[in-house]
DNA sequence: TATGAATGAGCGTTCATTCAT
DNA sequence: CATGAATGAACGCTCATTCAT
């Protein structure tokens, strides 16, 4: 389940030949390189394209303009962390809460943390409002997967998943968010990661029904 | 203990009198409309005076640039927010432990609901680094006047009071951001709310120490 | 009755003071030394900035964008010229029929000979469709003004003025630009403006019909 | 007699394959209907290329540059409107004065009409110079056949034949094109048309001298 | 021979900043 | 002190042209 991007954001061509997919490739790495060592504010069209190796009309035959660059690799980036949770979702069917808390934190963490910079340097760079369909649809995708996975728990149950899931996710990518904006050095990051997981299981623990009261209702 | 910014961020000059007060606010409100309505990209020093019936020439001599502009809106705001943090924390000082932890996420909450546009507007206004030293040295703030709330905790301790604190403020601050970047419709965003405080006191439960036990040790 | 240009098209500011009167001035005649010597492809913002010893930023202080600015310039052009016509039509009131004609032509031709090389410049500068509406405009202005002075003819009257009058100024205009199109050296030019005058006037006289006629009738 | 093009305007090959002659056909009505549709400004030699369905690299086989392209479809267009003013010279030889000014005015109106969207746009496209030359070729070409043709009027002479045909071919071109710059509604046009005839005639009238009147003289 | 990806000079435009008035 | 016209570096983007395939 891919996203779809809205048309004017989409990128003017897949590319057919390996030598295409090689100078699109370039030139995401490229818009990270700037995006990290020379922030947003000077993620400029040339700039990018030099770091890229390429001029800026081959830019601009991979992608109408600047946004849709942007566009695009924020894109690939959520599209890569979704899956990850997807997987984890999938793999945790039918496991006991405190296991599916733990990975799901866990993974999310990781993911996030794997290419650190990348990671800040886009955190840095909202700016742009066309970028919260991109999220809102990342959500979406998580949220799906996260209560499908919830609502598959061995011997609980919840009164309102949804609220539930929608607590867990807000909290927990809201808290990595922060972890990276206050720039925390890695012990740290460590014991709020730590924490963040006790957190979680204590609140869940609160609001799971087990299956022998619910029965017993 | 506000603030101290780096110099060349610093105002021309504190308002001696009263018009300069008059016009200093006419300019931070003038940016936060044109933010607001104009998004960031569009915060242009001339769009900023011209709402704030001022000459370009005139913002110049409040501020030298535009950061220090920008850098001072968001020094007023965060001010402002960490204000109302530390009374609190004042105020429920002695407390029971879940109290303060409501008490907490209820004023962090409304403080930037209050205005939220101003909230959303500033949080999509991320870009420049420079802020950062700005949101360091507001959560210092917070994290003191909340360690030493929660190192009041009435017939109980934490084991390490340091982790638990940052733990919850990051969590607090990043799910609220988290909700609002999600845009979330009121009762969901609500929702989310009651359940953080939940969330926020199994996990205080979870990690708090009774002062029976401690002495027994 | 001067031009309204449409609201997109039009300059950004009256000039105020002495100072922009003469940076108003300058940038036009910098257009106009622009298109005759490098031609209309040629024009570009930067060009016409450097002739006009400004700014390209001072020339975006007077207009929104580059075709405001040659839409101005052809207003300008066009109202000189339709203000010369219509003052001849006052003048020949009253007047007969021959003499209005070599008025009519002698006075279009002056005004557009007077700088040759700009009428050559503009005639060559067309592309751009939103001048249609300019065209239009001065085109009624003057059809107007010279049906009311032919409605006016010394004994004599047309059958069907406002055919005689489209008649007349579609030649006239045309027959001009031709030889400026055509590029014909003085002699030429000159015996087509005196044979234009003999094919108008025995036009008119064709077509006109005397009072007595008339009233026989 | 064809219009022989400076060197560098001139097409790369003469086709001689019906392959080529296909490919440039579909060459030029692309250019045609980009320039209609799309207007001059928008004649990129890749929007005529994938108009045409050929590539860029194979319209470069034809035309050396985009003013090439742009010279030749030109040249073409006026090449037909003169060989149509020519064929009707010849047709007329030795008939009545008025005979042949009717046919000269009609058959150029009809010429232009004929496909008036492309009239149109070409005479939206002057822009470069070096068409000057393509349209000197052509009014000497007519001005040549026409000459031609009034010198064999039956029984009358010009005394300046020249400036009697320069101005006859000036103001009907003339008018045609001042008649599709106003962008007259059909029933206008006709009747500046006929009155054109009308005209022309009663000029014709004036500056002929009749065969008895000469040999009295 | 045909292709179309790649090029990059050059365009129109913006906007933080200065400084004569 | 306040003004706002002037500045010009730097941006996003276009498109005629080339050349490896």
């Amino acid at each position: 389940m891919p996203t779809t991007p809205p048309p004017h954001l989409s990128p003017r061509k897949r590319p057919r030949q390996a030598r295409a997919a090689v100078t699109l490739d370039a030139i995401f790495e490229a818009t990270i390189q700037v995006l990290i060592s020379d922030g947003p504010r000077r993620l400029t069209t040339t700039r990018v394209a030099e770091r890229a190796g390429v001029s800026v009309g081959t830019m601009y035959q991979y992608f109408p303009h600047k946004q849709a660059l942007f566009y695009a690799l924020n894109e690939r980036y959520l599209d890569l962390v979704a899956e990850k949770v997807e997987a984890t979702c999938r793999a945790l069917r039918g496991a006991e809460a405190e296991a599916m808390v733990e990975a799901l934190v866990t993974t999310y963490w990781q993911a996030k943390t794997e290419r650190a910079e990348v990671t800040q340097a886009l955190y840095r760079s909202v700016v742009e409002l066309d970028n919260e369909s991109l999220i809102e649809a990342f959500a979406r995708r998580v949220d799906v997967a996260t209560a499908a996975m919830f609502a598959s728990v061995a011997n609980a149950a919840f009164a309102d998943l949804n609220t539930v899931v929608l607590t867990l996710l807000t909290s927990i990518f809201g808290t990595v968010r922060s972890v990276f904006e206050r720039n925390l050095p890695v012990e740290e990051a460590d014991s709020v990661l730590r924490h963040l997981i006790v957190m979680c299981n204590a609140y869940v623990r609160t609001v799971q029904v087990s299956v022998l009261e619910r029965e017993r209702i």
